[in-house]
DNA sequence: CGATTGGTTCGCAAATCACCGAACCAATCG
DNA sequence: CGATTGGTTCGGTGATTTGCGAACCAATCG
């Protein structure tokens, strides 16, 4: 009981620090987002709790939770007759979406860099570094697939369990 | 022959921007990543060719040498008689690891959610929940193989290259 | 109407960061 | 030996970031 205290603390810090620096996001952003994986799953955190619970200011909360909308990385929504709005973190499918991001970024790159090598082959060492960032393409496009085969899986676990509790 | 050097330009702005984001590294460090990616591949850049082309302080490039190496993003050589250190880009296969740590954080993450989430079950939707984390911790570990499957891949293919061009 | 609630916006202060110049060190050269 | 080369370390500074409080706004309540 207290050892499962223990054990939310701990993962709601850690947490904290992983998606403050894989998103690039402000500490107390990482813990909102923490927080609402966490504690928001079943029926979200109101602003007036993530305040208390977080120890935070008004403005503050007010901010990163922008910023997380804006990101997409959380969603709210709203009760009739309340003028509360309850958050809750994006779906796991949406944390898929993120790192296909990288990927198209990487992939971008890589083949500016390829156009690039094309033209400035001189000897034979550069064509060896060209089938290297050819084979390093190869990788990427094949992580990409797996990418989109996985989050479609995802996409329909997550309607189903959406049905199933309604 | 203009229109390449122009390619280059925006080549090394758009890696250094990618790298400095991704890597969560300061702009400089990223700008020599690229460059040593970019113009370092065959022999490696010196210390002194390094602060004139990127035209920062001596003390700066040093400092985000020494960042980069011990990051393991770049490595350097020495040539007898020369007491130049030469700079490259760590092989491509480094970048892979990269992304395999970066999976390995997502994972140990989900575990550690997962051991919470198996204590807290309280009602169907919590277990529809947990059926989802369940299945995002088996999406990373079919990645985590794939990966294991092409860095090993690759690691051949550059020591075969090394091999070619001794 | 005024009071309360839920949330936003706007400076502002503390902390951190990124880069610089200057002084410095260690190895080599003449 | 002193001069030069290749690179490091240190103190400082301007810019950026992060979070805060106070004032504010818009909707609801009594």
């Amino acid at each position: 009981m207290d050892n499962l205290q223990k054990e939310r603390g701990e993962l709601i810090e850690f947490s904290g620090i992983h998606f403050a620096s894989t998103y690039n996001i402000p500490p107390l952003a990482a813990r909102i987002l923490a927080l609402l994986i966490i504690d928001g799953c079943k029926s979200g955190l109101t602003f007036e709790s993530l305040v208390e619970k977080l120890s935070a200011s008004k403005s503050s909360i007010s901010t990163n939770l922008n910023l997380l909308l804006k990101m997409e990385k959380i969603n709210y929504f709203t009760i009739a007759g309340d003028r509360k709005k309850y958050f809750k973190a994006s779906p796991l499918s949406e944390r898929l979406l993120n790192y296909k991001k990288m990927l198209e970024a990487e992939k971008f790159l890589v083949n500016k860099m390829l156009h690039y090598r094309e033209q400035t082959i001189t000897c034979p060492q550069e064509k060896c570094n060209l089938e290297n960032v050819k084979a390093y393409k190869n990788h990427i496009e094949e992580m990409e697939e797996l990418f989109v085969k996985t989050i479609a899986e995802f996409k329909i676990i997550e309607i189903d369990n959406n049905n199933n509790n309604q």
